[in-house]
DNA sequence: GCGATCAGGT
DNA sequence: CACACCTGATCGC
């Protein structure tokens, strides 16, 4: 539960998911997401009087979230005060003090935070930095890297704070197996189940909160079978959830509620009441979904618990895990980092104490301390976030810290046996393997991830720190303007490839003086893209013998491995649902497709129930006008068209201007990505594994493909596994 | 009567 | 485990 407090140090004058208290002074609101712990005081009757007195006080929130807030009458008052922003649109906002005129600009961008429908992180820009309120997320590994607007040019901001969803900061949560894996797991004990007869039905037993909805769309489709809810009003304007779930009851997947839901299921009786048609007794299965966790020394399992006759546990998170939180925080290093919560059984200075080695205002106070190893040490490299606009000069001397993985390629290098867009087919393995890198991206790449050594770095920081904070400081529009020129700003695409296959490769190859100082199982930071993901049998690290023990993570509960989901997950931006199986452009079987929930793609326009409403560029309409015989123009014109300057009545809120050049080399590049894609549609199918793949312990086999299904259908019969 | 807070539940 | 929510009791206005 966040305990934020709704200001930022940095930015005062503004409130984030809290409305009480001090809060009702603020000259600007934001909401992050439409959960009750991030909206307390919001419908207070202190704040109605505050808005009633105001003509000009607004709260800023993502276009899903304004209509899920507004659906609930209680929150109807804030109607013409909610300003609705496209996810990644830099928007100016200036900030009037009412009684005295008093005036500041920020430069405020929602990021897809990938927690519930609507959720979003919130990036500030103005005259005191450049901030990241994440409000809760759950961002698997690299998704940071991929978000084109937490960088400047090629690298990451300097960002000077961030306020972080530290929800499973605790080594305990080590791992928490990723959506694809928790939806496959899901998908395939309710195809097993319901398709034993028309009298077999799920009850997916959901706490009243948004952020299932992911779960219900992707059955629905997948299955052919509409999701029963107890309301669905909230959904009336997002077509591409509500057509995947409904009020008849006459289905066989639940996800209705009932005070005493728990009650009735006992009496195998679903919460809405309903009966089969002609009364034959109905039979139900439960499935809660619940955060399942692997800590550092735990085995890693299944996705999925049974935990009595006809009640299952699935593993569901709508929060980072303690190595996603480190992946994310580690690639945008901030000079601070705030927690938004501590987690109960922890504290608060526990959580900094994790969190600080990934901030730079730690490294510079604690370099002298941490030289462990010099080998590990960076080349001489400067951050120059914000600074690179035209700057080739450095550009060409310095190495940057952090680079920016191209979106697009980040997702070939998560599929792995996709290649380069450039690359042929059948060597396309060994071709990016073997491109040859500069020794600097090597040594830069292992630091960016495995370690805090910022000696170098830091060095190199204390000279031109001011200029860097001055580069990154955006105290006027006009040169807001100017530094969001660069936001899209594209380099060639193979270094970051290379940087990353090198990083994978130097994971193994150097020393991992991590564990010199703490005893954490070492993630390989490709471990989502390996084919056995044991975190530390690549090392030479004594291996604790908890990892290899065959103790259960439930006394007493039938396990289905996890193992069904080892194929690719990876999804083309070409989506396979309605809309999207009439663009051309789909290269990619359904099958592989469905099982995607990466924000970025949301955001893309697989957007569906997170990111409806999508800023012009990435969002499907322009996807179908950009295919690939005529990439470029037309989306350049999208872009133009979509990008007016648009001024809300009563606010200053007004979308930064894109460079149109840049946005048609991007168009030019993914149309080129996407003919990529479809020369190879094989590679999307290939052996490519998730994150989560389970490793055999010696005494059992791997089932064939078609083997897990046959578990689960003899696991949903209540039939003993041998 | 309403809201805030807390305890207790899922 | 913890989440995000609900209910009910209590208190203050």
């Amino acid at each position: 539960m966040s305990s934020f407090g709704g200001r930022m140090r940095e930015y005062p004058s503004v409130s984030i998911d809290r409305f009480d208290r001090d809060n009702l002074r603020a000259r600007a609101y934001f909401l992050s997401h439409c959960h009750k712990d991030h909206m307390k005081g919001l419908r207070a009757p202190a704040m109605k009087r505050r808005l009633a007195c105001s003509l000009k006080v607004c709260l800023y929130c993502s276009p899903v979230t304004r209509e899920l807030l507004l659906t609930n009458p209680k929150y109807k008052f804030w109607e013409n005060h909610i300003v609705s922003l496209e996810v990644e649109t830099p928007t100016q906002i200036s900030l009037v003090e009412e009684a005295s005129g008093e005036k500041e600009d920020i430069v405020v961008t929602l990021l897809p935070a990938g927690h519930c429908p609507g959720s979003v992180m919130f990036l500030f820009q103005g005259g005191n930095g450049t901030v990241l309120y994440t409000g809760d997320f759950r961002l698997a590994k690299g998704e940071a890297a991929r978000m084109e607007l937490l960088h400047s040019g090629n690298r990451v901001k300097d960002i000077q704070s961030v306020y972080l969803d530290t929800t499973f900061c605790d080594p305990k949560f080590y791992q928490i197996p990723s959506r694809e894996e928790c939806m496959k797991g899901i998908l395939e004990l309710v195809r097993s189940w319901i398709t034993l007869s028309l009298y077999h039905v799920v009850w997916l037993n959901c706490k009243a909160a948004y952020g299932y909805e992911y779960l219900f769309t992707n059955l629905s489709e997948e299955l052919g079978v509409r999701v029963h809810v107890n309301r669905l009003d909230m959904f009336k304007n997002m077509p591409e959830i509500i057509s995947h779930v409904t009020s008849d009851r006459h289905t066989q997947i639940h996800a209705c509620r009932h005070p005493r839901d728990d009650e009735l299921f006992r009496g195998n009786r679903l919460p809405c009441g309903m009966i089969s048609r002609d009364g034959r007794r109905l039979h139900i299965i439960s499935i809660k979904p619940s955060t399942m966790w692997f800590g550092e020394r735990t085995r890693k399992t299944n996705v999925i618990a049974r935990t009595g006759e006809s009640s299952y546990r699935a593993c569901f998170s709508f929060h980072s895990s303690y190595s996603e939180i480190q992946d994310f925080l580690n690639y945008i290093r901030p000079v601070n980092v705030y927690p938004n919560v501590i987690p109960v059984g922890t504290t608060e200075d526990k959580v900094i104490e994790i969190l600080k080695p990934s901030c730079r205002s730690y490294s510079k106070n604690h370099e002298l301390s941490y030289k462990p190893l010099g080998a590990l040490k960076r080349s001489k490299a400067v951050d120059l976030a914000d600074m690179d606009g035209g700057d080739e000069l450095f550009d060409t001397e310095l190495i940057p810290i952090r680079h920016k993985i191209p979106k697009l390629e980040l997702e070939t290098m998560q599929n792995r046996q996709l290649p380069p867009e450039n690359s042929q087919g059948d060597t396309k393995e060994t071709s990016y393997k073997a491109t040859s890198m500069p020794t600097s991206f090597q040594v830069d790449f292992v630091e960016c991830e495995e370690s805090n050594g910022e000696e170098e770095e830091e060095d190199e920081d204390e000279e031109t720190g001011e200029e860097r904070t001055q580069a990154d400081v955006l105290p006027h529009p006009v040169d807001c303007i100017a530094a969001l020129k660069d936001l899209e700003r594209l380099r060639p695409l193979e270094p970051a490839c290379e940087q990353r296959g090198a990083q994978q490769q130097s994971n193994k190859e150097l020393p991992k003086w991590d564990a010199f100082f703490k005893r954490i199982v070492e993630e390989p930071e490709a471990s989502e893209h390996e084919d056995c993901c044991l975190p530390t049998t690549d090392s030479g690290e004594p291996q604790s013998p908890y990892l290899f023990s065959d103790e259960e993570e439930f006394s007493d509960s039938t396990h289905i491995s996890s193992q069904t989901s080892s194929q690719s997950t990876h999804i083309s931006e070409q989506g396979s649902q309605g809309w999207d199986s009439q663009v051309d452009t789909v290269f990619i079987p359904s099958q592989e497709q469905k099982l995607d929930f990466s924000p970025l793609k949301r955001a893309e326009g697989r957007a569906m129930f997170y990111t409806p409403h999508l800023p012009p560029g990435e969002n499907r309409t322009d996807k179908q006008s950009c295919k690939p015989s005529e990439h470029g123009t037309s989306c350049t014109k999208n872009f133009n068209a979509e990008y007016k300057t648009r001024a809300h009545e009563g606010t200053a809120a007004v979308p930064i201007l894109r460079d149109s050049v840049q946005l048609q080399s991007i168009c030019e590049r993914r149309s080129l990505q996407e003919k990529s894609a479809a020369l190879s549609p094989e590679a999307h199918t290939g052996s490519q594994t998730s994150g989560f793949e389970i490793p055999s312990s010696p005494d059992t086999k791997v089932p064939k493909p078609d083997k897990p299904c046959s578990l689960y259908t003899a696991l949903a019969r209540g039939e003993a596994l041998h």
